[in-house]
Formats: structure tokens, C-alpha cells, sequence
DNA sequence: ACAAAAGTGTTGCATATACACCCATGG
DNA sequence: CCATGGGTGTATATGCAACACTTTTGT
């Protein structure tokens, strides 16, 4: 292939994380503010420009820690958008992925070199996002609605030493509807996505187990 | 952003497409021969690199015409492969997809202007191909035996008027393994994934039912 | 009439759902 | 001593797997 052909040329490579949290019982999306053009003081998911020298992974890593200053969290990948004008300057694909962690354990930066604010939104309440971001976000939901029992990607919501109860509703809280108590433990279990993490707690009214993700999801393969 | 930064710039986009096949039993990748470098005379998956101007959908379906004739069929996409260092020339990102077609019903060309030959190959004797496509390969079989009774990603493989233990046989070839007649005839009829198609054939001994996919492959949320 | 191919039925096990009940602690 | 929250159990329905039988048709 020629490199230098117009057809191929100047194309990039955005990455975009949707970075869920469950703040006091309610379901949460992290927004950044650009500073920048195209999409100036808009609110866009985090993400940035994939460099030459890194794999989509690594690139959403070096993203998320520049514009918020989050490390150490795994994300999932579950789309691709590419329609050629999904970007102004440009043609730009865009890679996204999804994370649920936190928001207590991490300390978002709310000024970067290329942000101008970020915040956690209720995402009933997010709309008129940057770029192509309100379908990314929707699609995102979508996944991890469809996910979150197939997979250990709540683990960075809750690293270790959790509660069921604690689970249970963070669960209810993303889906968006109630869960018999009973029933989820029940699964939970017999679907050996976590596991016993030894010691008891004291913080309710009666102590409580304390729980893990186990380090791989579960893969149910049919026949 | 700057579009002349050189950690951005001279990147490209390859689209990926793993057509499978099964033919008189037998469970096939369609490969390509390269004509030039690099990677020159190796067999690789179908496909190219996706231009400026369209999706990547489009741009498959492009790369798919011109470098097999085979045009009008679906495809899922299943990845994103983004090793840097995986084309020589240029870093080339890869968006993988993955089709079931039926090779009776298709010509394909074994020259165009970058193929010098274009052959199925039965799954298990598939080694040494270009670029990582025996990885993109790999996660392509692995994907399609995971969704082949949750999506319609076989109505390319029998569009319509098949019969059940014709759909049988296949899914056994791909899955590489028996499948109880009566339960698949169950299972299948359960999810609507498939309906009647009217009319009886009579090619076996005894006349058997038609059937054709639904239009939208199925979805099962938990909770 | 028999072999080969298509269709239908039954039974048992596993999983899921919808419930009720017991235990520990703090006020 | 009772309200709150955590843990366990049970009955029913539903889904899946393993199995046997009937029907049609070509030879």
C-alpha cells in the first residue's frame, strides 16, 4: 500500500472510555470539559488521540490519567464509530471502551492542559455531548447493562472486601430496577464470579461477609 | 488537536473480515494471497485498508468486492487489534469482522489487482498467515462458536427456505461437535431466531419444513 | 418391507423465580 | 423489645439434556 496516498491519509485514532460509578445510589458517567476546538466547552467522555507508539490499551490509559488523572483501572472494550464526520478536522475512528470504578477512591482532576472541568452527571440527565458521545454513551449502557453479571467488570467499583448487600445495590442502582436480595446472592455465587474474602465486618446493624471479584469473568458456552 | 503532530499522524485503519463457510462438512476460512509487500505472497484474511471518506462498514464492504468479488453480506464486527508494530510500513490499526457466507453461492476472483489467489481453507490446516491475522483468526472462530444461536450471524450461510437438519449439519461442522437433533430443533424454534418459511421440499426421502432467520438476532438480558 | 430422513414426545436434572423465616445489633 | 439489616431455606416454574418412538418416501 502507498502511504502517501490521499485516501489513506490523515486519519486518527480517538479513544473514548465510558467511566461509570455509583454515587450514593445513583448511576453516574465521569464528563470532561474541552478546552479546546472542535467542541469547545462541550461535555465529551473521557478519551483523547491514540498515538503511533501504543496499542488502543495502553493509549486509553495514558488518555484517562492525563485529562483526569485516573490510573489503574481495566476497561472493556465495546465499540468502534467511524462515520467519516464524526470529527471536524479530520477523520478520526474512534476505539470505546467502558469502566466502572469509584468515585471516592479516585481524586478526578478538574483542570488539565486540555480540560477545563469534569464532573460526575446522572446519566438520565446527559445529553448535547461532543462529537458522537450521546450515541457512545447509550451504547455503553446498553453493554454494561448486558454485562454486568457475565463479567468481573464492576472489580474496580469494588476491589475487594465487599459486602453482598453493598453489591446487591450498586446492582440495582445501574439496572435500574429492584433485585430480590435472595435471588442475587444466589447467583452471584453459583456463578463464581467472586468469592470469599475472609474476614467479617461490623459497619451495619449485623456483621456481614466480605467479598471478591475472582480474577477472570465467566464464559457460559453454549452446547 | 494538531493534525500534524507526528505522534498522530501516519495512521491507518485496516478493516479485517473472517468469512467462514461450510462446505460439504467441512468448516472454512476464505484467505487471500498478497501480491505485494509487505507480507508478499503470504495468505491473509479478506480485506484492506479503510479510506478517508466512508465507515468502516462501508470500507468492508469495498475491500470485500474488490479483492473477492463477494458482495451483499453481513458482517459483525468482533475486535480492534492494535499492536503498533503489526504492519511494517505504517502503524495500521485493524477492525476485525467476521461473516458466514455459503462459497456455492458465491464466484470468488483469485486475481485482482492485489491478490494474486484466493482460496478456502479448512479451519484446522490455517497457519503462518500475514500480518496477526492467525490471532484475529483465532478470536474470530472463538467469537462465532460463543454467538452462533444468539444472533442471526448465519442467515448469510442459509438465507432463506433452508431446512432445520440442514442448518443442523452446519452448526455441528462449526462447532466441531454432535448436537442432539431434537434438542437443536427445540432450542432454535424457542429463541425466534428462526421462523417458517412456508413451503415443504422434497429432496430427502421424507418432506421437511423451510425455514428463514428473523430479521433481528435475539437478545436475552438477565434480571 | 425396510432403510433413511424428518418430525414429535417424555422424563429427569438444573437453574430461576417468588416467596418466608431466622439471626445479630443498636437504639 | 423491636426495627433494621444480613443470612438461609423452600416450593414452583421454567429451561435444558438425554433419551425413544412415529411418519414419510425411495428402492
Amino acid at each position: 500500500m502507498d502511504i502517501n496516498n490521499p485516501l489513506y491519509s490523515k486519519q486518527g485514532i480517538h479513544l473514548v472510555n465510558a467511566l461509570f460509578t455509583v454515587d450514593r445510589g445513583k448511576f453516574k458517567v465521569l464528563l470532561i470539559k474541552r478546552k479546546n476546538q472542535p467542541y469547545k466547552d462541550k461535555w465529551i467522555l473521557v478519551g483523547g488521540a491514540c498515538y503511533n507508539n501504543e496499542t488502543v490499551e495502553n493509549g486509553m490509559k495514558r488518555e484517562m490519567q492525563e485529562k483526569t488523572g485516573i490510573t489503574g483501572v481495566d476497561f472493556q472494550l465495546f465499540g468502534v464509530y467511524s462515520n467519516p464526520n464524526r470529527s471536524p478536522l479530520m477523520r478520526m475512528l474512534a476505539v470505546a471502551f467502558i469502566s466502572v470504578i469509584d468515585c471516592e477512591k479516585v481524586k478526578v482532576l478538574t483542570q488539565t492542559q486540555k480540560t477545563s472541568d469534569a464532573e460526575w452527571f446522572e446519566i438520565d440527565k446527559v445529553k448535547g455531548l461532543g462529537y458522537d458521545h450521546d450515541e457512545i454513551l447509550a451504547d455503553a449502557v446498553k453493554y454494561l447493562k448486558k454485562n454486568i453479571f457475565s463479567s468481573n467488570i464492576l472489580k474496580n467499583l469494588f476491589p475487594h472486601n465487599f459486602t453482598l448487600p453493598l453489591l446487591h445495590k450498586a446492582s440495582e442502582s445501574i439496572l435500574g430496577k429492584k433485585i430480590d436480595r435472595r435471588n442475587f446472592r444466589k447467583k452471584l455465587l453459583s456463578t463464581h464470579i467472586i468469592k470469599e474474602d475472609g474476614i467479617l465486618t461490623q459497619k451495619g446493624k449485623k456483621s456481614a461477609k466480605l467479598y471478591k471479584f475472582c480474577e477472570n469473568g465467566v464464559e457460559k458456552l453454549k452446547f
